[in-house]
DNA sequence: ATTATCTTTGTTAGTATTCACTAACTTGGT
DNA sequence: ACCAAGTTAGTGAATACTAACAAAGATAAT
């Protein structure tokens, strides 16, 4: 799909963003950190937003594999521990991602870019509601509270602490903190 | 502290931010929207970053009441409530904020910024940690769950909210769905 | 096999536009 | 007469992007 010049594009791009914000995302950064020469860029996308684009897409190919946990044969609590688990480990490899999610409010007023993102995130809440409802069928996960809270404390908590982990410069071990919340949150909500 | 002249400049840096996006956050677009001219500006502020500065401030200072419900004297479930239906409020009231509140991201390469947001963020979070703990110790709150968790399940999930209603449009009543996450919560945090 | 052409990917040198900000002047209230 | 707060006109720097050309390898014709 993408060749390797656009690969190495789009890995610059994701890096920059990382390292210097989205605001320092400019061709002339991406040229000069690759080592050509800006109008080069254009030989490979027809304009920055198609990088932008493909940053995104490139992030949800990477991300992938933690909504595939979801669809995995088990129960719903394990479920949800392989998904957690698998998305801080992708994140964890792959630190410059951490900056590039929550620039999802930088994306705000390109609409294209503003759809991508969001059918991203609403795919995997989708799964993963699924996954909480048939938990509370089971009797496996408390039927006392709303399938929608259960989500929106997973993915929120989630979140959180990828962005202090960012905000802190990495300096805790991500896995480690995700497993411990993780544990915690099973607590909470199996059905006993 | 503000003449009213920079409390609309501030205003409408934040109603831009809001509708338009940081990137559309211009010394044109501020003095346009106003109906002065973009020297005029400076008359008030003396750059662009003073303005940004000043955004967090009003919003620190719009904020504080929600920080001040954890310190009324009640119990500590309580006082939770209170902070995130206050908090809620104050964002339902003043819907630009939403917007605004979760960019923190894009003040990435503003060292000013990025340290002026992270003291309000850890501020509201140290007292909360402390309302938590101490919850604990009154066998208010479940022992078996880490505070830290806990304190990222309460905030992460309100964030996730907000940024769920940002991002909808403002389609469902946040006071009303900030309500039903407050009552699952406690469900699942207090000690039967 | 050699030559000719095409395509891909690069280059240098530019474009118009936009940005934050300034210089110099004006106006109206105290 | 002074001063706060406005104006018009303009600055250099940066931005995304383009025009025109160059080189080199693949493809095809002779």
């Amino acid at each position: 799909m993408f060749s390797e010049r656009q690969q190495q594009i789009v890995g610059t791009a994701i890096k920059i963003i990382a390292n210097n914000g989205i605001q320092n995302l400019t061709t002339k950064n991406i040229a000069k950190e690759i080592g050509i020469s800006e109008p080069a860029l254009y030989r490979h996308f027809n304009s920055k937003l198609e990088i932008l684009k493909a940053v995104i897409s490139y992030f949800q190919i990477k991300m992938q594999p933690a909504s595939e946990k979801l669809k995995k044969n088990s129960n719903a609590l394990n479920k949800i521990e392989n998904f957690m688990l698998e998305h801080l480990k992708i994140i964890n490899q792959n630190p410059d991602f951490a900056k590039v999610i929550f620039s999802e409010a930088n994306f705000q007023n390109e609409e294209d870019l503003i759809l991508k993102m969001n059918n991203m995130m609403n795919q995997s809440h989708k799964i993963l509601e699924a996954v909480v409802q048939s938990g509370q069928n089971n009797n496996e996960i408390r039927n006392d509270i709303s399938s929608l809270s259960i989500i929106r404390i997973i993915i929120g908590s989630m979140r959180l602490l990828v962005t202090q982990w960012s905000m802190s410069g990495m300096i805790f071990n991500l896995e480690n903190e995700g497993k411990q919340l993780n544990d915690d949150i099973k607590k909470l909500i199996n059905e006993k």
